[in-house]
DNA sequence: AATTTAGTTGCAAATGATTCGCAATTAATA
DNA sequence: TATTAATTGCGAATCATTTGCAACTAAATT
């Protein structure tokens, strides 16, 4: 893989960052004009599909992160992400062996109200 | 809330089914040229905020099914959807609990191959 | 260092799922 | 049966994401 300008900006934007971003949030943050969306998009896809990224589906969109495998508490007024631990890890393989099932990944997140949004 | 006929066909639609369905599916399942696809996706949504349903994101696209909650295993290959049980539903309160965050509900799917595909 | 070339990008347009505004319709009530 | 507020059909809008293609460029080759 090609370790492009346009590539360096946007890991370096996902391993500063502290929740996960979607293409769009990137985009935004790199202030470059030569830089396009799809780019962007092609550019973490690829760097999903190599394992150098995860990614997750938080209110239907794609978002990005870099780390550990984790879900994520999700604000449904305010839309805050709070990182939290994988409680099915360990039993993907398990899930899926009667069916003679092969379980690759997983996608999970928790929704509700965070603490400040439950008294405002 | 007012059953209309459409509702009707819809409900009835999604009551025969045995995997879940996206608005689409039931759209197209109902050989009614008197039925819009926005009638499908209003009504579906509103079955749901009203408990008759229930929902999941599988492929980034909303499906709904009725019955008890639960999961799928999702083949990458054919997409073929199989269900499985909850393993989270006891632990969600549990788990937004340090963060004060109240968890209302989650979603989760199991992506992999399966039993057909993973031989041919 | 110059050349080659396959991977990558920018751009603009296409796609696909979902939502929305609004006038016409209709189920449920009085 | 008349009333009215909820619901529908229609078409257009929206939003996230993908795609085709010609131009560009990183990295391998000379």
């Amino acid at each position: 893989m090609r370790m492009t300008s346009q590539r360096k900006k946007i890991l370096d934007v996902l391993n500063q960052a502290r929740i996960p971003l979607t293409c769009d949030d990137i985009y935004l943050q790199i202030e470059d004009d030569k830089l396009n969306l799809s780019t962007v998009y092609r550019s973490l896809e690829r760097f999903y599909v190599d394992k150098h990224v995860y990614k997750t589906i938080i209110n239907q969109k794609q978002y990005y992160y870099i780390g550990h495998h984790h879900h994520f508490l999700v604000c449904l007024e305010c839309e805050k992400m709070i990182p939290v631990g994988c409680h099915i890890e360990g039993k993907e393989k398990a899930i899926g062996e009667p069916y003679g099932f092969q379980v690759t990944h997983h996608d999970m997140t928790l929704y509700g109200y965070c603490n400040f949004c439950q008294t405002h």
